[in-house]
DNA sequence: CATGTTATTATGCGCATGTATAATAACATG
DNA sequence: CATGTTATTATACATGCGCATAATAACATG
């Protein structure tokens, strides 16, 4: 045999940060377009445009990338909505943070159908929880922020005690509406579900009605 | 070589409904404790105690046998919290139902798991979908004939229109509350989204505060 | 422009997967 | 008790999986 010259792929050399960010990238719409199952390593590198065992040089598991995906995931959520809520007063904000979180682009299949899928693995796997946990806390925070600018705008003096359940509810309703907003679009009227969650926490916050608006 | 007689398992054959009833139950349980990943053919059939053949005479593919399954999850939960939703008065019954539906064995991490994973099928296979609609539309309907019965107990007009927001909020509230509760039940206090759910359900539908106790 | 480093490709391994098919044990029926 | 039906086991097949390793192209550095 003579000697054969195996032609191989060129390639460009990315730095850590971006190659990352697009393995992380192509985990997520490979886990929105094909499921949990379908998001396999070979597809996920095809999708971030490298080859298989490139994933290694950058994590140690495909678990530990699913978690970064995870993660990315929720900061990206949390951004998006923190970002909603501005305005000059707190009952501007505290609207908008609401509408923001039952309204496109959070209110997305894609987003939901990758929220699920992490979801379920939480009871699986501990590092899981632990991701969950620091988001949800963070979104709770950010409504406890919130609701007491809003409380501290009417002069209202509500303890914080009553802080805390306030936003267990609200948070509760929110993620609800979104849910099944998300999930069956279609049965709902247009706004329907923004109008019946600011409708809703007026009631919960025991204001009246179109006190938010 | 002389003839040689192989050893063949010794089985029981069972009737269509209970080998049917076992599959299900088995997928299940390898959903809720490997994850949708490692509940494989194999995996299911040994739980089932039989052997992976098997499945393809009760259904010809997997995914059908997941979709029976999630059928089965969904109309079990129906029944749970319809069964807890029963007393003398319509009130009694509208807040055994709210309590029942964030309080064990509804909040459990098995449920929740298994019922996530589903969740993440709905955007990819109009099955899954279906079977989603199918129970979210039959858990309004019983939300909305539990508010109309309480209404009229307290002889309080409401429209048709504001019964169906009422129920949508509500199903939102009490979804997002099961959801976190049975996510980290160890961040809330004892009965502490028990109670919370049931004040918020006063404020949500504009009763005084304890009405509903 | 030569050299060293390493990000990336290419390839292979062992194993598990979903499904198809043939053999057979269990039971119903007469 | 003999016979036919079929639920169930057993086995095989092609494919795809996650991960490991070796070769190499791209780039940084002097």
């Amino acid at each position: 045999m003579r000697p054969v010259t195996i032609a191989r792929r060129s390639y460009h050399r990315a730095s850590e940060a971006e190659r990352r960010e697009d393995l992380i990238a192509a985990t997520l719409d490979c886990i929105a377009e094909v499921g949990i199952q379908g998001a396999t390593v070979r597809q996920i590198a095809a999708r971030a445009g490298v080859t298989g065992g490139l994933i290694r040089h950058y994590f140690s598991t495909k678990d530990q990338m699913l978690q970064a995906a995870y993660r990315q995931l929720m900061s990206g959520i949390t951004e998006t909505t923190k970002t909603a809520a501005e305005g000059d007063s707190a009952c501007t904000r505290l609207r908008r943070f609401i509408v923001a979180n039952v309204t496109p682009p959070v209110t997305d299949s894609r987003t939901l159908s990758l929220w699920a899928a992490f979801i379920s693995h939480i009871p699986l796997d501990p590092a899981f929880a632990a991701i969950h946990r620091e988001s949800y806390m963070s979104f709770l925070a950010e409504l406890e922020a919130l609701l007491i600018d809003f409380f501290a705008e009417r002069n209202r003096n509500v303890s914080a005690a009553e802080i805390r359940t306030y936003a267990i509810a609200l948070n509760g309703l929110i993620d609800g509406l979104w849910l099944e907003g998300t999930l069956a679009p279609d049965l709902f009227k247009d706004q329907e579900i923004a109008e019946t969650a600011i409708m809703s926490v007026e009631a919960l916050l025991r204001l009246a009605p179109g006190e938010l608006s």
